[in-house]
DNA sequence: ACCTGAACACCGTTCAAGT
DNA sequence: ACCTGAACACCGTTCAAGT
């Protein structure tokens, strides 16, 4: 598993074959059927690989740390292996570190007082933001110093006509996006803290944490 | 592009090949590539196909109005063609009506007042989510009714001692997911307005509305 | 139990040749 | 301009055979 990821990681998820692997692992392609069912089996062991490396939410830590700390180690891993994304969700037979990460989470939410409804709704709502933040963050067309701008300029330069028939994009464009020092990635914790709010308002509305305990969590 | 995502809805995205597109079109494989550069030019005409199928957000409508048709009707197309999510972000070059679409929706915001910022910063959260949420959705094991139970069950049932080593699961599994009447695609509305309010909030303190135009968006 | 080579039914794509 | 057949360099996987 490990040696697939790397392999996943340095070439990408396309040109991960089982006769490449199995070069890595000095063996034959055939070999490896001794060990996992198909290349449906290896990748279901790589995106479990992946989950291992998330933080473990930790019981008895108030629900906003345990949900911030999750969603920003599970993006560090998802972004580390960028072929888990387009994958992970489609898995259909979760592994043990996969389903410990999720028990371990609703464990938190259910201690601090979430209904078990309103668990599935927090956890379906933080994993849909940071999954779908993921999935953009990972194909955006950086160059080697991780800078959008070039990839930018290229699309816009390839269409001059482009500027007038999109004068929206076109501002933004020149305004924020070609901007020195901006990066996607630092919209993520705008998206994440909204959500935090809202789920503690949500709470608060359901009556499932008492309004005075509000102070405890500084927004 | 018609034919290929039909071929792509019927028999999903990894069976669609260039020799069975040409069979449908009663061509040969080989005569496609006059009509497009190579399988990556067909997959970005694909992803602009689903894109045109989404609302065109309407100038001038209320900015709440507007974000949640854009959510509800991305959500739809995306569903409707189940393979465009795992491509959709990954495609680089984007087509005619991805462009369309998403200048509208920037134009929009910035009419309703977002500065150029706050724009990106909702774009990206409301984008993050549906991806995200779609992602989920449309890789969930459903059987042929739509119903998720039986492979909830399935899954339970391989490993008995589940339960055990997962209460918390198993207790969610147990009184929410495989009640009859529960599916996942119902949570999708309570993620959506935590986040229209959320950003109506962002927005009030960031003085880029005045707030006693509040009264005007119902929440 | 673990590994191997040959084979099968596929791929995307190039190229020279047709009309 | 548009289409075609043969070919190349790949795939995942089966199977019988080895140690």
């Amino acid at each position: 598993m490990r040696a697939a990821a790397g392999l996943a990681d340095r070439d990408g998820l396309a040109s991960l074959s089982m006769r490449k692997l199995a070069g890595k692992l000095g063996i034959e392609a055939m070999s490896l059927y001794h060990h996992v069912k198909n290349k449906d089996d290896l990748l279901d062991g790589m995106v479990d690989l992946v989950f291992s490396e998330i933080n473990l939410p930790i019981a008895g830590q108030d629900w906003q740390a345990v949900l911030q700390d999750r969603a920003e180690s599970a993006r560090t891993a998802l972004t580390r292996h960028p072929w888990a994304i387009s994958i992970m969700d489609s898995r259909t037979s979760p592994g043990p570190a996969t389903l410990r990460h999720q028990d371990a989470a609703i464990g938190c939410l259910r201690g601090a007082g979430f209904s078990i409804a309103m668990a599935a709704h927090a956890m379906s709502l933080i994993d849909s933001y940071v999954h779908g933040f993921v999935l953009q963050e990972v194909s955006l067309p950086l160059d080697d110093t991780g800078d959008i701008a070039a990839a930018t300029q290229d699309i816009l330069q390839q269409q001059p006509m482009l500027s007038n028939a999109f004068p929206h994009l076109a501002e933004m464009a020149a305004q924020l996006i070609l901007q020195p020092g901006y990066a996607y990635s630092n919209e993520f914790p705008f998206g994440l803290r909204i959500i935090l709010r809202g789920l503690e308002a949500a709470l608060v509305e359901a009556g499932e944490v008492p309004p005075q305990t509000l102070g405890m969590y500084p927004s």
